[in-house]
RNA sequence: GUGGACGUAGCUCAGUUGGUAGAGCCCCGGAUUGUGAUUCCGGUUGUCGUGGGUUCGAGCCCCAUCGUUCACCCCA
């Protein structure tokens, strides 16, 4: 006996029922950052393990527990990107396109990381992320969730997602900030839940958004990162609300928004759906000022956002709208010398009407059984070449999906101009 | 990583105080030997997730393990 194989935990196969709405999705997503002119970028899945934690965080969870790290043949730790913007950046600096005026850039792929998997949460993951380079201004971030806005309503997305905003100043104000935040929680150490005690040391600002309830309650009287704003940093996300309300755009300002990597400053936000339990964001980023000088390039202001591609997949299936994919054409054919002139009609009809799908009958059915494969497969058109059709060089048309229009035979010459006048009919 | 629930046919599930496995859908064949989606008849579904243990006997009880799922953690 054989011992089966299973895939590796958390990381999922698409079937066939599936991947129709997975190109669905990412199409949507092509021509929908097409549309705002972003360029695609593609960088490998495997990078050296230094510029994933040097750049996300040392003490991000991420990073410190989530990452997938081995060590190469040659002895490099390399690990599989957990995220995308620090390869992105990676991409900009190696080859100087940073240095080249604004650069909006999108890609799309898969990410990892070593986490109990849970629906809507897996170890292999997709996202969507945009990146733009160059722009101080506020518009760039009125752009990103103008984007992000435009991938909901391209997507026909139903489920109610709320656009969620917070700044972080920049990190001048972000220190000043932390040091009274640690000073007053150190007071209430003890009364903390015991992740935020831990946090206390490590990445203080998480504990802002613990689920506790005695500790929000402490969180509550904790100085505020609003009040250690600077005026530029007020500035900057004042011009991003004003934005907001002039382009329509709702919104809830969420002073517990964190993000959970380091390298973020300024505007930060979330799209976020009630549907889908504790995996609620479907959408997040913000912008990170100082990370391309920090990984040694000239001080470039940048925004960006990551999407996972699986939320989506899950809220769409909600809405049960199936999408399917169904042949135009079925072949019914005798086997032996019919079977292959139905196998050259079909290239032929391929060859003339190039989007539409032609499925011929193999193996040995019986006419019964490829009449029930022709209704399945959703052809609006069976077409038959028996051993009688052969002879005579004709082929018989049957409507699968309009009762009124009767079956008839024609020439195998005529086929081009018959199915020509039914397109255009 | 922590805690809870669940694993029976390809799918959805039933299975009595422990006594050698069932239904519907799907698939295949026939009624109609060259015509589908309705109907009728017939047929195949399986190491009961895996490995141990208790027992004369385990789908059912116990332990371990793998997987799924929910919450926490974290995050897209």
């Amino acid at each position: 006996m054989v011992e089966s194989i299973q895939a590796i935990r958390g990381m999922n196969d698409v079937l066939p029922k599936d991947s129709v709405l997975w190109r669905h999705v990412e199409n949507i997503i092509r021509q929908t950052v097409y549309s705002f002119g972003y360029d695609e970028i593609r960088t490998p899945i495997l990078e050296k393990t230094e510029l994933f934690k040097r750049n996300i965080g040392e003490s991000t969870d991420i990073v410190e527990k989530e990452m997938y790290v081995f060590e190469d043949r040659n002895g490099d730790s390399l690990a599989l990107r957990p995220e995308g913007t620090a390869s992105a950046v990676r991409l900009g600096l190696e080859h100087g396109l940073l240095n080249q005026g604004i650069q909006r850039w999108w890609y799309m792929g898969p990410m990892y990381r070593h986490e109990r998997p849970q629906k809507g949460r897996y170890r292999q993951f997709y996202q969507l992320g945009v990146e733009a380079f160059g722009v101080m201004s506020a518009d760039i971030d009125l752009e990103m969730i103008l984007l992000s806005q435009a991938l909901w309503r391209n997507l026909s997305l139903k489920a109610p997602l709320v656009l969620q905003l917070n700044t972080l100043g920049t990190s001048a104000s972000r220190v000043a900030h932390k040091k009274d935040l640690v000073a007053y929680l150190s007071r209430y150490r003890h009364e903390l839940d015991e992740d935020s005690q831990r946090r206390l040391d490590t990445n203080p600002l998480r504990i802002l958004d613990s689920k506790n309830e005695q500790t929000q309650k402490i969180i509550r009287e904790a100085p505020k990162l609003m009040d250690y704003l600077d005026d530029e940093a007020k500035a900057h996300f004042d011009s991003v609300c004003r934005g907001l309300d002039a382009l329509g755009i709702a919104y809830q300002i969420n002073p517990a928004l964190v993000r959970g990597l380091d390298y973020y400053t300024h505007t930060v936000f979330e799209w976020v759906t009630t549907e889908l339990g504790a995996q609620a964001t479907v959408c997040a980023g913000g912008r990170y000022d100082t990370l391309v000088e920090q990984m040694g390039g000239r001080a470039t202001p940048a925004v960006g956002f990551a999407m996972g591609l699986e939320r989506i997949l899950l809220l769409l299936q909600l809405q049960e709208e199936s999408i399917a994919e169904p042949a135009d054409i079925y072949m019914v054919s005798s086997q032996g010398a019919p079977r292959l002139r139905a196998l050259e009609l079909a290239r032929t009809i391929r060859q003339e009407f190039k989007d539409w799908r032609v499925v011929t009958d193999c193996g040995d059915a019986g006419f019964k059984n490829q009449f029930k494969k022709a209704d399945k497969s959703g052809a609006r058109l069976a077409l038959i070449v028996g051993d009688e059709e052969y002879a005579q060089k004709t082929l018989t048309l049957k409507y699968l999906r309009d009762e009124t229009l009767a079956q008839s035979t024609i020439a195998q010459t005529e086929l081009l101009t018959f199915l020509q006048k039914a397109r255009s009919g």
